[in-house]
DNA sequence: GACCGCCTTGCATACGCTTGCAAAAAAAGC
DNA sequence: GCTTTTTTTGCAAGCGTATGCAAGGCGGTC
């Protein structure tokens, strides 16, 4: 039930408070003696400084404040758990903030996050309103966002190259002799869900082939459900281009539902390559995102932004690369 | 770039910035008059209270620690996000800690977590040593182990009733039918990994039937599969208790991998009810953890004691149910 | 109209720490 | 050994807020 305070342990170490500051400081001058007296003290009492008085008078809080939503796709656990570990690598933590679904909502949290202070703000599959980046602008608070764009040049961001990737998974699909594809698009209110799609016509337009259906999945497991059924119906596509592999599971369980075999029947290609996707009963072909890279990059992107005080926003697309397993036909087609 | 402080809120509404504080804390008195000017200020100069400063001297930060691991489990992100919700709706936050696998280092953590004065600590999928929760104790800190038991009655916590499911689990099986029932048991380290291989065996030794096999699966994927694949070997086994579901789906596509279907060759049945469970492709039979219901306790639990100083541990155990699928046979033996 | 009580308000202090400044101490230079 | 330079140290002033206390304002009562 007692906080120790550096004063107590100036009052043993037989010191000044200010020299006891000085010993738990980096880079604070301290005789050797001085430094053993206080140590010892503080051990003694066990003393710990206290963090939030530090954030105070310093301005610097080492908060780093994550918003993320839709931890129901392993992509963003995953992250989390990388971005946790990297930052606490570094002295930072995450206060974190479930975002809701509503554009609106997310401001009001990031109000919220402001009030702790946080020395930055990384977003993870969120989009952030204009005044919402003046707010932060303002502010002073660097933000990231993680996996997903912004057009306006406001903030950072770090995402794959969605739309080459796009274009690099049609051409797969189009060279294993595919013709009549669908795409099951990543969510249109996202800037993922719309370079990818932008990336599939490319493909499609680049060797004048029509795309057999293209319907927006919004991420949601049970909409790509719905989208499957419906392009089963009657005259099939031969393969079908999902905008996450969170969708894709759910493509393949309704492809299976629907007697058809995933692979052989019908391709199925998704985006991420989440953890599951290698697991054996969905054995999914799909582009890995560099989520370690990506996430060393968010990371490395926000510390510049508070250590030098960078303000001019940086735009990194990473490559990732597309991963064969058993969900996509792979030779040429027949015809040759 | 700009802080905006109380004090030129105060100046610019014309009153003391003590008034302005009482006008942003709930329950102190200022006339309606007061409040208008202040709210009037504030809103131009897009003032907002600093928690931190706030916490330093009322004491209170609302931050909640959260100690997590095992985010592959898509049963801790889905608490997460359920906790964060809930803890958020009462005006705290997560500052999450994402532990390693040694059990000391999650002690330095505390440590960590305790230098931002945290007002709670939730310790997701993680055990936490003695002298730490003296030390804790003495900080007066309250701590909710969450999914997890303590032997020492130092903390709350929050489980399902492992033992008592374990054994419905386990009748269940024997129910069915079978008997030659092995079980793939939760790491040995943790109360739940322990409770339910208790259970499983509290349930043979009534029907006086022995187990088939029983090894730890360590609560890891890849020990489970190999482990699944020495149970295949030779004489098999006619039906597979695993301690939880991640560990369930890795034995469900081991048993595929040897040509055998699962539900009909061999049952299974898992534990936790993640919503993958619920996937076509898996149609794992599962017992339900009530995951709402115990997020809802633990905050509880932590609030109460946050608010009360309420000091005397909690051990809260609560009922789930089987939720019946196709990976586990059901009608009853042919024996009959 | 005087008196009493209650609601508001400002003043001043405290929360636990960092840091600029100047004095003291130690080290270095000759 | 004395001056000059460097390092160490204590003092004190904040960081932005909450809150006890006393003074002021207001209405109500007789």
């Amino acid at each position: 039930m007692s906080k120790i305070t550096s004063a107590q342990v100036a009052k043993r170490a037989g010191v000044s408070q200010s020299a006891v500051s000085r010993v738990f400081t980096p880079g604070a001058s301290a005789s050797a003696k001085t430094v053993k007296k206080v140590r010892q003290a503080a051990a003694d009492l066990g003393y710990r400084p206290n963090v939030l008085a530090r954030a105070m008078v310093s301005g610097k809080s080492r908060i780093i404040g994550l918003v993320v939503a839709y931890l129901e796709n392993q992509f963003y656990p995953v992250a989390l758990e990388l971005l946790s570990n990297a930052l606490q690598a570094r002295g930072y933590h995450i206060l974190i903030f479930t975002a809701p679904n509503s554009a609106d909502d997310v401001d009001v949290l990031i109000e919220d996050l402001m009030d702790y202070q946080v020395d930055g703000i990384i977003a993870a599959s969120v989009s952030m309103s204009s005044p919402l980046a003046e707010r932060a602008q303002h502010s002073g608070v660097p933000v990231v966002l993680f996996n997903r764009g912004q057009e306006s040049g406001a903030f950072s961001h770090v995402t794959s190259a969605n739309r080459t990737a796009a274009r690099a998974v049609t051409e797969f699909l189009l060279d294993g002799g595919h013709s009549r594809i669908a795409h099951i698009a990543g969510w249109q209110g996202s800037s993922t869900g719309r370079d990818r799609q932008a990336g599939f016509l490319d493909a499609m337009q680049a060797r004048d082939v029509q795309p057999f259906a293209m319907v927006d999945g919004m991420y949601d497991r049970a909409v790509a459900m719905a989208c499957t059924r419906q392009l089963l119906n009657g005259a099939r596509p031969d393969a079908i281009f999902v905008g996450n592999d969170h969708m894709a599971f759910a493509v393949l369980d309704t492809i299976r539902e629907a007697g058809l075999t995933p692979g052989q029947d019908i391709s199925v290609v998704g985006f991420d390559d989440v953890p599951m996707a290698a697991w054996a009963s969905y054995d999914l072909t799909t582009y890995r995102q560099p989520v370690n890279r990506m996430v060393e990059a968010a990371v490395n992107l926000i510390m510049a932004q508070i250590e030098a005080g960078e303000v001019s926003p940086q735009k990194l697309e990473l490559d990732g690369r597309l991963i064969l397993r058993g969900s996509a036909r792979i030779e040429k087609a027949e015809t040759k």
